[in-house]
DNA sequence: GCCGTTTTCGGCCCGACTGTTTTCAGTCG
């Protein structure tokens, strides 16, 4: 996949510009970038299927990055970049990642002191030797010395499962504030991206200076950054940064749309807003004579501009706004049941009993057991003996459910041939098989493509779980090639698992959407280790909405009787 | 550098906050 690297230097490119001094292209090559981050194909293959007029249909992609793509295609190189970097010194770009710091900055810094590196603007501040010069002064120093702070901890997104209750938590301490009359988490914590980098939160309030006050002072508050008006921001004691803003009622629905954004979403709306003689910002939908015409709802701006309304999932300009129809997309109290499960028989927390009831609670119809199978003896693996076991404690405990079943299941292991932990023999007893990698990470593609189809190509396996075993900003996923593996998917007729768990979230939104684009059938399963896991299902559900998913793309969200439609082994 | 119901040139989203300035530049989202 060479579209993470690419866009990476299309970013860089876009910071030296910025130093430069450039107008105009910085943010070109940014919306390039960005547009290159999230195609679900590899700029390669665009290539080779379309050659520069595929590449050119690329959103941001004209003549000249077009050229520039097949220059690092087929070079490993782009040379603009390499000649941009000369220009400047090594390293000094890694200086915008401090907060306050921008290109200006860097660049005054950099002539009136030679500073190059976040090592040595440390040490400038620790000696003073910034505020005398123009433009800076105390504050300024102070400011910096903390985001240095800050930036050593690791600027590192954060993971969505881990952030979402922190929102929650500060969401609900706010709502019990008598001065406030809506509150809720906007920014990509509402498109429920997989990582966010901050909580933007939105409320309302005739008495903005009441809230912003209670905010800066909530226990969860480690250091306010700034405190104004209509907004605020201030660094969690999670080490997170969290953004206020405070609006009035007339605007909600329009600060509301403007702060969940995507930015590339929301440049789109105001192009479409100003072509039909709008104006469109946070304080809502005005005409050009400045008359405000609606911004209480989203729902209303959306009409305004004749457009559906747009679930926050789907505002990344991924063609949200052109498309035709707009998915009717999957909700999670369409869920009936969960297909991932680990239980104390393996590297489970609680019984399979406590799990089932548990899920019952939540509505469902069914669950899987799925424990790991016996290559996973670190996990403490099941062998035949121990599930056949397992699968008699099951169909004991089903007795005492009403309207509820708990199918056997395994994980089973798919070993370095591509071959199953378990004989067929022993897969056939079972209700659902699930198929995952847990070992040969750094295999090729080819390798691991090969050893996926071979174990998918077994009529009993039902799902592929945790397609790309990444572990989100600690492991890539390995390599392979989805478009064999949605053929083969389909002809086996294979689900292929949306994994919940936070740091997995695979397979991803980009490929979920091609997923549903090949017309592939999908799972969304939690991979719960303990009952509180079973909650991950929302996570999997938001990104299956963000990559289009509908309620027929997930077969988990069949009732009970309708499973054995779907699944071969499964008797209602 | 991209893009086009403004279509091959001339625009490019827009407002808040801070810290330094005496009216605004830089940064952020």
């Amino acid at each position: 996949m060479k579209n993470p690297e690419l866009a990476r230097i299309f970013y860089e490119i876009a910071d030296i510009l910025e130093m430069q001094n450039v107008q105009w292209k910085p943010q070109a090559y940014r919306k390039a970038a960005r547009a290159i981050e999230a195609l679900s194909e590899d700029v390669e293959a665009i290539y080779r299927r379309g050659g520069i007029k595929a590449l050119e249909d690329i959103r941001g992609v004209g003549e000249g990055l077009g050229k520039k793509i097949i220059e690092f295609i087929e070079t490993g190189k782009v040379n603009a970049y390499e000649k941009l970097q000369k220009q400047i010194p090594k390293g000094i770009d890694e200086l915008m990642q401090v907060m306050g710091i921008g290109p200006k900055k860097v660049t005054f810094l950099y002539k009136k002191l030679g500073i190059k590196s976040v090592k040595a603007l440390e040490n400038a501040v620790k000696k003073h030797r910034l505020k005398n010069l123009s433009g800076f002064g105390e504050k300024t120093e102070e400011n910096i010395l903390k985001s240095l702070q800050l930036y050593k901890a690791g600027g590192e997104r954060q993971l969505l499962g881990l952030t979402l209750p922190l929102a929650e938590e500060i969401v609900s301490r706010l709502k019990r504030l008598k001065e406030v009359n809506n509150v809720n988490y906007a920014g990509s914590l509402r498109r429920m991206n997989e990582t966010v980098r901050d909580i933007d939160i939105l409320a309302t309030s005739s008495r903005p200076e009441k809230v912003i006050d209670a905010f800066t002072r909530l226990p969860e508050v480690q250091r306010v950054i700034s405190k104004g008006t209509t907004r605020s921001t201030v660094i969690l004691k999670a080490g997170i940064q969290a953004d206020l803003r405070v609006v009035d009622d007339k605007s909600y629905g329009a600060a509301m749309q403007y702060f969940t954004g995507s930015k590339d979403h929301n440049i789109k709306l105001r192009q479409i807003a100003i072509k039909k003689g709008y104006k469109l910002s946070e304080y809502g939908l005005f005409k050009r004579t400045g008359q405000f015409v609606t911004g209480k709802t989203e729902e209303e701006i959306y009409k305004k501009l004749n457009l559906p309304y747009i679930e926050p999932e789907l505002r990344e300009n991924r063609g949200e706004i052109e498309t035709k129809v707009l998915p009717k997309l999957v909700q999670l109290k369409d869920i009936k049941g969960d297909f991932h499960i680990h239980t104390t028989w393996s590297d489970g927390e609680d019984e399979i009993e406590e799990i089932a009831k548990a899920a019952q609670k939540l509505g469902y119809e069914y669950i899987a057991i799925t424990d790991h199978s016996k290559s996973m003896a670190i996990a403490n693996g099941l062998d035949e003996k121990r599930l056949l076991k397992q699968m008699a404690e099951i169909k004991k405990l089903n007795s005492r459910f009403r309207n509820f079943r708990i199918l056997a299941g395994a994980e089973v292991d798919i070993k370095a041939d591509g071959s199953l932990d378990f004989p067929n023999e022993m897969l056939k007893k079972l209700d659902i098989v699930v198929a995952s990698v847990h070992s040969g990470f750094k295999s090729t593609k080819e390798e691991m493509t090969k050893r996926v189809l071979k174990a998918i190509s077994n009529p009993l396996v039902d799902i592929f779980a945790h397609p790309t075993g990444r572990l989100i900003n600690k492991r890539p996923g390995y390599e392979l090639d989805f478009k064999q593996l949605f053929k083969a998917a389909r002809e086996n007729k294979v689900c292929i698992e949306i994994n919940s768990q936070p740091e997995r979230l695979d397979l991803n939104d980009i490929n979920i959407k091609s997923a549903v684009d090949s017309k592939i059938k999908l799972t969304i399963g939690t991979d719960t280790h303990s009952i509180n896991q079973l909650g991950f299902m929302e996570l999997g559900v938001a990104q299956a909405r963000r990559g289009w998913a509908e309620k027929k793309d997930i077969l988990n969200t069949l009732s009970l009787k309708e499973l054995p439609k779907h699944f071969r082994k499964i008797k209602v």
